[in-house]
DNA sequence: TATGAATGAGGATTCATTCAT
DNA sequence: TATGAATGAATCCTCATTCAT
């Protein structure tokens, strides 16, 4: 796939790109059709084979190509000078709403993917990078200060808690705006009301005066 | 779909409810083939067909099928007796785990089936009953008890946070022993650690001495 | 298929006339289901087939069936005592209509099966029996009085003239009516404006006076 | 169909066309195969749906496509100049014969197809242009002189007998040549005969003289 | 670079028919 | 007499992929 497909010119590239992730995002990998992308990118079903090789070898790439846009943006987006564990939980549900809002192409293809057990292409993706989730959770809290937990509790334990509450949160809020166009969404409102999840959190998991 | 499925002995009718419900699980509603199906269960494609009337008729069924499994088995484990608000917490995260490694391919079928968007097919699934989230949610947490939160903080958002801590926890769990046997999981260990979480939680949301 | 079927109860046997004459008569010989057939005449696919031994055979009775049921009622009403051509063409015209409408089924059935040119079918059926028109055509004007054509003109095609133009007429004035319940046709004046076409071929073709 | 179809070179284009017009006429629509299309015009067929799009599509273009040719080649025939009214239908009944005969296929599919009930397909055709005999007739009497009938009869319904009469004489001559080549017909003798039959018609039907 | 032609395998579904019971 | 089980062949149609040009 690489070199052929690498060498083109950004606008045929980003066309294919975009027709594919949204026939995959759409259908999944097994039903996605290579006519259709093919019509859709605005170039001839032989032609795209020239360049993307397989229907796999285009999956794979896009497998790689969205994973790495979103967790540029992600981290882009993330200020790694915010110590406070729970400011960065907040911070984090929050950026990973916009983000998905800003790609939804790519996360609708991100969430078929990951379901896309095909075992064979399954078997591709699995030796080419670390899933969602194992990546994102090494840097997400990279330098975050613990010393705010409470004493009589393990800060390992404790950020655990915070993460899956976070994602909790985050996914029912996705889910609440997911049918919104991006102007629609109050986000101020979604703040508030998370942010009385993270007060609750703050009460309870930091020492007292925190 | 009813009439002659029903009718049928149970051998059969266990052959073809295993057979379809492995391939669904595996390729989700589209890309499963009637052609394997039929040949795992051990009959013609045909007779499959006169007995299940159609792909869609069967996954439907197989759908009413597996929620129903579940839902029984799950319910059926739960002591609705326990009002600690955590200790219900902890032994639904169990009876989870449980009941995946009791009917894999129940849940296996059940988790595919919820992403199969196939528009014509999900329009059956939403007229024929209330999607699994909605169902437990409304039976699990009956009757339980939150006077025992600290009173400064909102019972109905502890609740909520102990429910994404408790779903958080059962998938990482579920994730770390799905490739064992049930005879190799280590349900002591697992208690333990999970104990650990709820220890703390309980240190933190409810009022000393509880 | 004589046998077996002959020797049934006429509940029975009329049951699969019915529901046979009617889905062949609706989806031609090819296209018609047995499935079908059978649960409408309410029992088995096997026990149809003991009966009637294959599809072609069924197919074949029901076309010497249907046949015989129609050129009977049709004969059955003329009056061949009416030597007079063009009051016989005017009656026959007329007998055609309501015989037609009397047995809806056996029509449509008839209608179809002349253009069921599945090749090997027609073979069966052009050994077994002339086909309508022929064996019409031979009775029809039995005994007919063609000495008041006027003299300068060959009877014999005159009747054909007659024949021509009552046939299609038959067909022109069945074709207005053929969306019509049998109590909703006005046979009046249906009669009224045949009237006026076979005076016109009074005045023509009879000797002056007649 | 239209664009990837009409771009095929003249050959492969009649391979199709004639293949299906036969297996059309033959079968009636609902039992034509696909199969035996394709094998018939020399493609795969795969290929073949990849130019027509579907089996639907392609009867409906043969539709019009042999309806068009049928309509060209027979008014291309007719002398419109011919005012005499049984002249025209003199005529008529032989171009007729004579477009039947060069076209049998044609004739053959054009025939199956008005019958061919399959109420999804006949939508179709019922948008796409009038049938054969409406078109027709429209055209085929235009500016004809109806003054030489009888003052005595409505020209109108005179029009329409000899309509009927040549419908019927041009549908029983053409059974009798239905078997035979192009080259065996003897044209001489049937317009001698259908030359007795609108003699006899002037005779009787026109004013004395004519 | 770009395309149209070409295909074999597979998709779901229906069919008429047979056979053991 | 009556039926259920059973099937192989047929249906239309789509697929990813290759190749000659």
């Amino acid at each position: 796939m690489k070199e052929k497909f690498e060498r083109l010119d950004d606008e045929r590239k980003s066309q294919i790109i975009n027709a594919a992730l949204k026939e995959f995002a759409v259908k999944g990998y097994e039903d996605a059709s290579t006519n259709i992308i093919a019509k859709e990118a605005g170039l001839s079903k032989s032609l795209l084979f020239h360049y993307v090789g397989s229907k796999r070898e285009l999956f794979v790439f896009l497998y790689d190509y969205a994973l790495e846009k979103i967790l540029d943006d992600f981290f882009g987006s993330i200020n790694l000078n915010q110590k406070d564990m729970l400011q960065r939980c907040h911070q984090i549900a929050f950026v990973k709403i916009e983000v998905m809002h800003k790609n939804p192409a790519l996360f609708d293809f991100y969430k078929k993917a990951i379901d896309t057990t095909s075992e064979e292409v399954i078997a591709d993706l699995e030796k080419r990078s670390k899933n969602y989730r194992t990546v994102s959770f090494d840097k997400l809290f990279d330098g975050v200060d613990t010393s705010l937990f409470r004493s009589d509790i393990d800060p390992q334990k404790a950020v655990n808690i915070c993460m899956l509450v976070l994602d909790g949160l985050a996914d029912q809020l996705q889910h609440r705006v997911s049918n919104l166009r991006m102007d629609e969404i109050d986000y101020n409102a979604l703040i508030a009301e998370s942010d009385e999840y993270f007060e609750i959190m703050r009460k309870c998991f930091y020492k007292e005066g925190n």
